[in-house]
DNA sequence: GTTTGTGAACAGTTTCACAGCT
DNA sequence: AGCTGTGAAACTGTTCACAAAC
């Protein structure tokens, strides 16, 4: 039963709830935005607003970071930027190796979002001989015959899985090995890792299969409002997600866009 | 939202949890794998495994949805499947359709999870003329313009967005204009969408954020018992105070930038 | 004996509503 | 006046532990 440990509660976290956590990144990013349109503060309301939070949980979210607003006022912009940043760690740098580089790696490595906040892809990873070599993203990509040493040689602790299923637990036990100790994994498999490693898991046929669940539903129950498109003509029509939604955080803010 | 208290009934029918039916489709796939090795029957404790759980959830999970086991034995894994599927709505067939044919699009176009379960391509769509008709994973890339005709020809309620953030919230208001109800966004954008219509976010960046979160945890305090490659060359990450002491601003706040 | 199914206890999260600061 | 910060309430999700079924 060496197989027995898994996962993860990682709520060892000092004080801040993990579903606050989730948040903070896309507070992060509205609140980016604002700064880059110069905007010096802004209220719970308005930053919840383009977080696509409401602003009590928003409030309650920055609670336990500290009291960083002026009563009356509001946030300040730049401030709660760099408060939040350094509260992710995202105040240092983190190189990052993506592993498989098929069409989802590449994806991966051209990705804006990946390079403009804290993390540097340090190298591209691929089982394929004919790839080595090859430039990704403007990188060449490395033999996995390199990866402990790329590993130890930069120093990387964060490890990104895009290689199929059938490769990923391998990958991810070298990884371990060689001292990553989190993953974002995105081959449909459950990883086993010693404790203390982190995994994270994105797993799209999954998303697909929760929304077939909801709409299921819709197309069963036919009380829905029936919904037009009428909203957004003039107005920035917000909507909650209504009928499901789910999970995790909802929405993101306006960024740079990723290649 | 704003002020009167829109009490939405939104639970309405006898309800599985949220996060019951984001779990299905893990043990669905944990279950399709013992179905393929021909294992006629599984306990919860044995199958939690598999998914990544523990059974205790795994059983109240199934709870919901009817009586589907055998006390002293198990549940049969084919009924179980069938079940699952069933109720996640993959016993009829979702056309699809993904907008933006970039790298991370056709990543996903030739993801082999997509076609399996239930789900079937309809038609990739990108706004490049210079892509229209060439062909991606098997499919001919069709052109923007024709994004209606598409989804209301072949009754696509799902769409996939795939694009830059800056073109999301357009597409997205054309796919729900021409009927989609639910939309798996990849753009890092908040995407604003009238009610009924459900939307599910993937973004790369704030899964990779939070896990820096914890990395950082770990390297401040090493707590209890894997302390092991946490603390090797090239990492050192200063120690979070976190909030010792107290949520004062002060610390080792080093009054940046308000000023 | 084994394993499910589930009420009850517990834990985490969201929302409410208002006191307190600006 | 306006807005944050936060206890308390309400809600959702997880774990426990054991009776019931095989």
């Amino acid at each position: 039963m060496a197989t027995g440990r898994t996962h993860r509660p990682a709520t060892r976290s000092r004080g801040i709830p993990e579903a606050t956590v989730a948040r903070l990144p896309l507070y992060l990013r509205a609140l980016t935005a604002l700064s880059e349109r110069s905007v010096p503060t802004v209220s719970s309301e308005e930053l919840a607003a383009a977080a696509g939070v409401n602003s009590a949980k928003l409030r309650k979210d920055f609670s336990y970071l500290g009291s960083y607003g002026t009563r009356g006022v509001g946030y300040d912009v730049e401030y709660l930027v760099y408060q939040i940043s350094r509260e992710l760690g995202l105040t240092q740098d983190w190189p990052v190796v993506i592993v498989g580089i098929g069409n989802l790696g590449a994806a991966l490595a051209n990705y804006g979002g990946f390079a403009s906040r804290g993390f540097r892809v340090a190298a591209l990873i691929d089982a394929d001989p004919a790839m080595a070599g090859k430039p990704v993203a403007g990188l060449p990509v490395r033999h996995t015959d390199e990866l402990e040493s790329i590993i130890r040689d930069n120093g990387v602790s964060i490890g990104v899985i895009a290689t199929p299923a059938g490769a990923a637990q391998q990958v991810c036990d070298r990884l371990v090995t060689a001292g990553v100790t989190s993953i974002l994994n995105f081959a449909p498999t459950v990883l086993s890792v010693p404790e203390g490693v982190d995994v994270r898991k994105v797993d799209l046929s999954i998303e697909l299969q929760i929304l077939a669940f909801h709409e299921q539903r819709k197309a069963g129950e036919e009380t829905g409002p029936a919904a037009a498109a009428a909203s957004r003509a003039g107005t920035p029509a917000r909507t909650a997600p209504g009928t499901g939604g789910g999970k995790g955080p909802e929405g993101d803010v306006p960024a740079v866009m990723p290649a």
